[in-house]
DNA sequence: ATTTGTGTACGAAATGGTTCGCTCAATGAA
DNA sequence: TTCATTGAGCGAACCATTTCGTACACAAAT
């Protein structure tokens, strides 16, 4: 992206390799916010164009059609995705410690990266159509679970936490509470009065996460 | 369509008006089961008219625009579910009961209704933009959350439950849970050999979520 | 000279929406 | 009872626009 950049700007000068791959990048951060804005259909790759640096051409010169822009959109949210929690060593901490830290830091994920939510959530509508060919979604997923694994089981062995937590099933509640708060945003908050969106109810609703996973958890 | 038409003149008791509202019917039917397939974007009009047993030109007649027949539609799933809540009186039961029959009953309910979540997808997905204009929301939500604060005061009373759960956040909180099991069914289930989708698995999780939120509030 | 990157303009198909005109049942006056 | 009137229910072809995708000409770099 922007290193390998600089690095032909400073070997040369500005030069057309270099644009192509400012282009590429560019195209792309336009059309993560325009799908996870309106979804694959409800995208236009005119609209795309229009908003990027480059033109039309250029989208199809790179990625060939609009499910093919749509795809590498779809793997680079996922790449991110897996690079933020691939470091997460967490084995200084103690058990409980360590599933509040991995709830908090999914929670704060999920609420800075609504266009990750929400290309998951199309994606969904689209009953997964594409992201079987994403690659890398499989091994972060049991990196996750053989994490909450490991967890679990310390906490098991110094008497933390209970047996008989399934580390998948862990996994999908935390999943859920997490995704849903920001999935979920304009449909639920209809019916009381309490503003869902403020900071206020946010750093709540946080609390309320960790404290329902850690709860199911305890010995 | 022209059977229908016929069967009624052949028996003589067929009045127009009655074919009306099995059109009008039948259209909302159908308009169902696209809007909840591929969302208010992604569903064809003309498609939707030819799986009709009338034709655009009536969709058009009934409800206008394809805005309208969606809102329409929303407003039917919206209904439906209010209805399914609406009798549930849980007095009777002891708070602990009570709590997990809320959830039992809402995550069946989740499963059993997958159009209903598609269509709360698609309609977050759009930032809400029409589920403003569908009246009984509000109540609906009150009305749950009322029967939630019911029970939670039931429960610290007779010493099951703790202080302090918040009746919103438990709301949120089992909405998310059940809601989750079915939006997310085809992005999560990535990654482990475990098929989340089969009818163990399912009683499995449904068991879960009753627990999570039991040992959440449990004193 | 060949490969790679880019702008412009265009085409074909899809799509939301409309127009026109017909059918049929209900109504009420003769 | 009869029969013309009225208006809701309906079908099919049609229209204007949008939308994805491409052809072509051309520029820059190796």
């Amino acid at each position: 992206m922007a290193e390998s950049a600089l690095k032909k700007k400073e070997n040369g000068r500005g030069t057309r390799a270099t644009d192509a791959e400012e282009t590429r990048f560019n195209i792309l951060e336009v059309a993560t916010a325009e799908f996870a804005d309106k979804g694959l259909s409800g995208a236009r790759i005119d609209e795309i164009a229009e908003r990027t640096n480059s033109s039309k051409r250029m989208i199809y010169y790179y990625f060939g059609s609009k499910e093919g822009l749509y795809r590498a959109v779809l793997e680079r949210a996922y790449t991110a995705v897996r690079e933020v929690d691939a470091d997460n060593r967490r084995d200084d901490l103690d058990p409980d410690a360590a599933l509040r830290d991995v709830v908090g830091v999914t929670f704060d994920y999920h609420n800075q990266h609504p266009e990750f939510v929400r290309l998951v959530m199309n994606e969904n509508i689209l009953r997964g159509a594409h992201v079987g060919e994403v690659p890398g979604i499989r091994e972060r997923n049991r990196k996750v679970i053989d994490q909450l694994r490991a967890i679990l089981a310390r906490g098991v062995a110094s008497g933390h936490f209970r047996e008989g937590v399934d580390p998948v099933e862990l996994h999908m509640t935390i999943s859920a509470l997490c995704f849903y708060n920001v999935s979920n945003r304009y449909t639920f908050s209809f019916g009381f009065e309490r503003d869902m969106s403020s900071p206020k109810a946010l750093a709540r609703r946080r609390m309320s996460v960790i404290d329902v996973i850690e709860s199911w958890c305890r010995a």
